[in-house]
RNA sequence: GUGGGUGUAGCUCAGCCCGGUUAGAGCAUCAGGUUGUGGCCCUGGGGGUCGCGGGUUCAAAUCCCGUCACCCACCCCA
């Protein structure tokens, strides 16, 4: 085969469109309940804004982004998530200044290039929300109800919620660093990774899977036990609130985002459905954000989510509704002049709202009512020569088999009424 | 970037170990059984560079080397 999709590109065919949309409709309508508005940005930006924000030493800015140049020699990127550019349009369109606490959700594509595997794709779909404006822990709580929400309303099981806090900037440097002497100080208990992740981004280490590191860290000191009193008093806050809603929680010290936007709060939903790739959403607060791009000091909150994982999950779990396309009426006509008189026909039934079909291919009758069957059709047409020589068509009920004539001029009327 | 697995018909796969007649099955598709009547059934047909390139051999889907793609995992993350 000459072309083929890319690597970590897939076709979305006719089978799983609907269900694609079914996916969407659904979380937008829920996100419409929350009072939440849409809001949709260019799907590449300055690769600055990029590095900026997502951070210059994260792997997403090192190695697993789509920079091109432009004609002008500028350096863009395809974004590898939502949240920078909200940003960005939040602080361009003065967002704040219209009302001091803006709801956004956001859909679209994002890039990254890493090899793929069950659950991610280079190229790849995610929803999210963005609440921007509220330093409140009741927000933090309203973000993470809305995330458990979303994933209920299709019917999911077996997920968790894993909740934690990576404070802010006054008192994480305090942990880093007891952090990393505790670490440095039994490095050879540690895999290679993360001996290397020591000097990159040492509380990855935190999310690595080998056994033995896992057994090393348990007493690394935990920043939940480092968080100064804000810090405390706003986690305290959030908790208390989810617990207020019935929202079952895992308090999970581990936690660390990938991102290095993010303070305080920090959540992941993820499902046991899924394989290695198995978080649903994930999000947290980033208070510094706004601020670090060039806005006034505003704090802020959100979540994304893997619009393939759910389908995926959905899919495992069979929680699409089986809805047929239905057709209301298939078109068989059976030469030239019953040709034509058909497409009049199939244009009138159309303007009415009906859907409807004929047949393209000049096929037999017997074909025809096959075709009419695969299709799901309610009703058939048939247009033969008797049926042009009386001026009525036969109209077969394809459920009851009952066959009636029909004047063409009465067709129209006759099946509005049905 | 690293490791493992898999590439044969539109789809799901058998055949490969132990090379050898026209490369198979089920589903799908088309036609006929019903000269104008669907779903079930019966009969028949079409559809394959056996991922690609090279090598070994009288002979390669089958053995060897390379390469590409996909899948899963590491990594990372939604």
């Amino acid at each position: 085969m000459k072309y083929t999709a890319l690597q970590g590109t897939k076709d979305l065919l006719p089978e799983d469109a609907p269900k694609w949309r079914y996916i969407e409709d659904k979380i937008r309508e829920i996100l419409s309940l929350y009072n939440y508005k849409e809001i949709r940005t260019p799907v590449f930006e300055q690769t600055e804004l990029f590095k900026r924000s997502i951070g210059d030493d994260t792997d997403i800015v090192q190695k697993e982004m789509y920079t091109f140049q432009d004609q002008g020699k500028r350096s863009l990127t395809l974004r590898p998530e939502g949240t920078a550019s909200i940003v960005r349009a939040f602080i361009e369109h003065n967002l704040g200044e219209k009302s001091p606490l803006v709801k956004l959700f956001y859909f679209g594509q994002m890039f990254r290039q890493e090899r793929p595997q069950k659950g991610r794709l280079r190229e790849f779909n995610q929803y999210g929300v963005e609440v921007i404006g509220s330093l409140d822990p009741l927000v933090d709580a309203e973000v993470i109800e809305l995330g458990v929400r979303i994933n209920k309303a299709f019917g999911l099981e077996g997920l968790k919620l894993y909740l934690n806090s990576i404070g802010c900037k006054d008192c994480r440097p305090a942990h880093r660093d007891a952090f990393n002497k505790f670490v440095k100080d039994k490095i050879e208990k540690f895999c290679q990774d993360c001996q290397l992740r020591l000097l990159r981004n040492p509380l990855r280490i935190f999310d690595c899977k080998n056994e033995k590191c896992i057994e090393a860290l348990k007493d690394a000191p935990m920043i939940l036990d480092f968080l100064d009193a804000k810090c405390k008093n706003h986690f305290k806050k959030v908790r208390e609130y989810l617990d207020q809603m019935g929202i079952e929680y895992i308090l999970d010290g581990r936690l660390v985002r990938g991102l290095d936007y993010y303070t305080r709060t920090t959540f992941e939903i993820k499902s046991e459905a899924l394989g290695a790739q198995d978080t649903l959403i994930g999000g947290g607060r980033y208070d510094l954000l706004v601020s670090e791009l060039g806005g006034k000091d505003t704090p802020a909150i959100g979540f994304a989510a893997g619009i393939e994982r759910l389908f995926l999950v959905l899919e495992m779990q069979k929680k699409f509704p089986l809805e047929d396309e239905r057709l209301d009426v298939f078109i068989a006509p059976l030469g030239e002049k019953e040709k034509s008189l058909g497409l009049k026909l199939l244009k009138d039934l159309r303007e009415k709202g009906l859907r409807c079909d004929l047949d393209f291919l000049e096929r037999s009758l017997k074909s025809q009512l096959k075709e009419a069957d695969r299709q799901k059709a309610k009703k058939v047409l048939i247009i033969g020569e008797d049926e042009l020589k009386k001026g009525k068509g036969t109209l077969r009920d394809m459920e009851t088999k009952e066959q009636k004539e029909i004047e063409f001029e009465k067709l129209v009327q006759e099946l509005i009424r049905a």
